[in-house]
DNA sequence: TAGATTGTTAATCGATTAACAATC
DNA sequence: TAGATTGTTAATCGATTAACAATC
């Protein structure tokens, strides 16, 4: 498939055709009227408008389970980001390696971040040690931080923060579950 | 802490207190005028709108790296989610148990969700295997979906579902560390 | 009674949808 | 030329904010 229509987007994203457009028109201009969009054109748009081209580099903090599976997460690399780093402060992995990538002491986050040109912090830490995690990235110097921590972080505005806090997607769950009994 | 008024809860959630006393009144009408709302009262009629009075069970169908760390998940509990059951088709883990709880074959499927009351059904699986999961958790009878897979499910109209793509937030972040830089 | 604060109605604002000229 | 489809302006709709009567 080569070209695409706004009508053929909205059908198959459940979005209408007019809103297509209009987020699209926003960003410039890359459809061609009377024809449609081209599909690789549109893709790479979207992707340079994401900053996708940019292959940014993750440091996680906090290697406990959910941590370890995002640095074995594979989708990781298909959009471009990889995993450079690794933090803990429990000293009976300090030193090891989770997926070929090294676990570091929580005090030494500075040296390394800049060593690995970290630009994202991910915070996989329990919800009480998640802020002070959020100050030594700030600290450290990384561009943007995702957080996992069921907590409300406070960082600078310069500071780009993602809250990935997994009770929100299942508290709507439960909500709409009862909701279809009625 | 007793009572909280539309103004404080509004400071600490960066939400207007309009929108705060709004939002509470569309499900009923429990605060004080001139007063304020009653802390435990508000958290207690706000879980009975999330239905989280419910001990929703959990099944997780894909036990790599992300489905192992949800099992292991210790704040599911604090919402009142349990994990009652584990399912993957790798024959060399099939039998044996994370966290205590079992992992059975996806084809024993209808027969553990109905056994163990299973719920809600959390897909862990690749992509390309999701839409496939997706339909036996439906047929065995689950009230809900929780898909990790990054991929649009079809699911009956009766079924809630909710998407927890990863993508989605970390290319919202490289959006923003893009703009900041300009 | 004066001050505080809710629930709700009215006013404003922004986002979605409709319509259509431009154009392939 | 007729048909298809974009980008954009205008119309509609819904959500947020302002205002205020009710009341503790």
């Amino acid at each position: 498939m080569q070209i695409i229509s706004s009508d053929e987007l909205g059908r198959r994203l459940d979005i209408t055709p007019e809103q297509i457009r209009k987020d699209l028109a926003t960003f410039g201009q890359f459809g061609r009227k009377g024809i449609g969009y081209d599909v690789r054109e549109l893709k790479e748009k979207i992707s340079n408008i994401l900053g996708l081209q940019n292959k940014w580099r993750l440091a996680i903090v906090g290697v406990g389970h959910l941590g370890g599976a995002l640095a074995n997460y594979v989708n990781f690399a298909s959009l471009g980001f990889s995993v450079v780093a690794l933090f803990d402060n429990n000293k009976k992995i300090i030193g090891s390696e989770v997926n070929g990538i090294k676990i570091h002491a929580v005090s030494r986050m500075k040296k390394i971040v800049a060593e690995k040109s970290v630009d994202i912090g991910v915070i996989t830490v329990p919800a009480d040690e998640a802020q002070s995690v959020a100050d030594f990235l700030v600290a450290a110097g990384v561009k943007g931080i995702w957080n996992f921590a069921p907590t409300k972080l406070s960082v600078p505005p310069t500071v780009p923060l993602v809250n990935e806090d997994l009770s929100v997607g299942l508290s709507a769950l439960s909500y709409h579950m009862s909701q279809d009994k009625e």
